[in-house]
DNA sequence: CGCTGGATTGAGTCCGGTCAAGCCTTGTGG
DNA sequence: CCACAAGGCTTGACCGGACTCAATCCAGCG
C-alpha cells in the first residue's frame, strides 16, 4: 500500500510512517468524529492518510480555539505530554495510522523515527508561533487574509479547496462566523481572490493577498 | 559556581546546564540589549542565569507580539529552526550562558542533554498553546488576569514583582497599554489583586483571579 | 527639587461582536 | 426529477469593548 503524502511533508516522515505502518493500525473517521479528548491519556499517536484533521480547546463557557489543522502526511497528537491539551476530531471523512506511544519508544534509538519526530515537534511550534503572530497583532481582514494564503501556499494549485466550514476558520482566527463571512466577501469585492462555491477559490491578486496578511 | 534555578526548572535541565557550564560562556546584557535578531541565523543557544528575557517579533509596520517571556533555568534560542524567527532581548540587566549549537552536537549522544533539550521543546510548545488560547478566545480582563495568575503560580510567594513594563505585558496580550492600565486598576477595584506601586502586586481573591482566567 | 519616562485616566471613535432575517447548497424522499 | 427540509452561509442593523488620542499623574533619579 502507499500512501499519498502531500509534498509539505519532508522526507524524514516517510521514515516514521514506515514504522507506524509496521506497528500501527489504519483506522477510519467519519466527519466531526472525534479522535481524541482534551484532559485524556495521549497513550497514541497518529498520522494523517486521507481527509484533514482539527484540534481544538473548548472553555468551560463554550468558547472554542482550533490550534491546528493536519492534512495527509501531518503527525497529530505527538505534541502533548502525557495528557492531550486539545481534542482532536475529523474534518472530514478520514484515516488515520494509529499507532501506541510504548511501541514507538522501543525504537526510540533508531534513528530516523527520532529524527521524524523531532521535526514534526518543531515544525508544530513554528506553526504555533506563527498562529500567535496572527491571533495577537492582525485585523480581521489580515487574519484571513493570512489564512486563506497558507491554503493556497500549501495547495499550491490554480482552484484552492477550503476542507473546513466558516465555523473553524473563525474559531481557528479568533473571530465569529459573520467576520469571517463579511471578510471574504470584501476580498471578494476587492478582486483579491474570487469563491466558486463557498468551498472552493482561486487567488486573483496574490500580490494583494501578500500585502493584507504582510 | 552554583546557579540559583527557579523551582520551575526540571532536574533534566541541569545536566543540560552543566555541558553548557564546560562548553559556554557567560554573558552579560543590558536592559533592553539585543541578544539575538529575529531573521539572523540561530547558531547559538541560551539559558538565563539571573534577569529575565524576552522574546518579540515585528511586523512591518512596528505592531510587535511579545512571544514569551524567560527567568532563571529556562532555555532561549533552542525552539527555532536554523533562522531566528523572533528576536531575543533583556528585559532586565541579566546574566546568561552561551553554546554553540555546533558544540552541543557533539553531545547529541548524551541523553540526558538530548532530553533536557526535548523536554524544554515540549514544554516550550505547551506554553504555545496555552498562549494561543488567551490570544484567541479570552476577553480583556481575562487575558490580565491570566497573566498575572501565571505570574503568581511560577513565583509562589506572598509579594509578586513583574520584571516587564505595561508595553510589554500589552504586546504579549495583543492589548494596548491603555487597556492594560485599565484592568488593573480594575482588578484592583474588585479588591482581586493589590498593587504597591507598579511593579509589585499581591493577590487578595485568588478564586476571583482563578474564575476570571478561566 | 524639578525632570523624565512610564503609568493612569478620560473622551470619543471604530472594529468586530450580537442578534436576527434571509439566502443558498446540499441531500433526501416522494 | 422535483419539492422540500435543514443546515450552513451571507447580509443587515445595532451595540459594546477595545483602540486612539490626549491630558495628567506619579515614581524614580539626578
Amino acid at each position: 500500500m502507499t500512501l499519498a503524502y502531500a509534498p509539505s511533508s519532508p522526507a524524514a516522515t516517510t521514515a516514521l510512517a514506515d514504522v507506524m505502518e509496521r506497528l500501527g493500525l489504519r483506522m477510519n473517521f467519519a466527519k466531526d468524529e472525534e479522535i481524541f479528548c482534551q484532559d485524556e491519556e495521549a497513550d497514541l499517536t497518529y498520522i494523517v492518510v486521507t481527509g484533514a484533521v482539527r484540534t481544538t480547546r473548548l472553555l468551560s463557557d463554550g468558547r472554542r480555539q482550533v490550534g491546528s489543522f493536519y492534512y495527509p502526511g501531518d503527525l497529530v497528537g505527538l505534541e502533548t505530554g502525557d495528557i492531550h491539551r486539545f481534542s482532536a476530531e475529523a474534518l472530514s471523512d478520514c484515516v488515520l495510522l494509529v499507532v501506541k506511544r510504548s511501541a514507538l519508544k522501543t525504537f526510540a534509538g533508531d534513528e530516523a523515527v527520532d529524527r521524524a519526530i523531532w521535526e514534526a515537534t518543531r515544525r508544530e511550534l513554528e506553526r504555533t508561533q506563527e498562529h500567535l503572530l496572527v491571533l495577537g497583532r492582525k485585523t480581521a481582514c489580515e487574519k484571513v487574509a493570512s489564512f486563506l494564503m497558507d491554503l493556497a501556499e500549501r495547495e499550491g494549485g490554480e482552484q484552492i479547496s477550503l476542507p473546513m466550514g466558516r465555523q473553524d476558520m473563525a474559531d481557528y482566527l479568533g473571530l465569529t462566523i459573520e467576520t469571517v463571512s463579511r471578510m471574504l466577501t470584501q476580498l471578494q469585492g476587492a478582486s483579491v481572490v474570487e469563491f466558486e462555491g463557498c468551498r472552493r477559490f482561486r487567488v486573483k491578486r496574490w500580490d494583494a493577498l501578500e500585502r493584507l496578511a504582510e
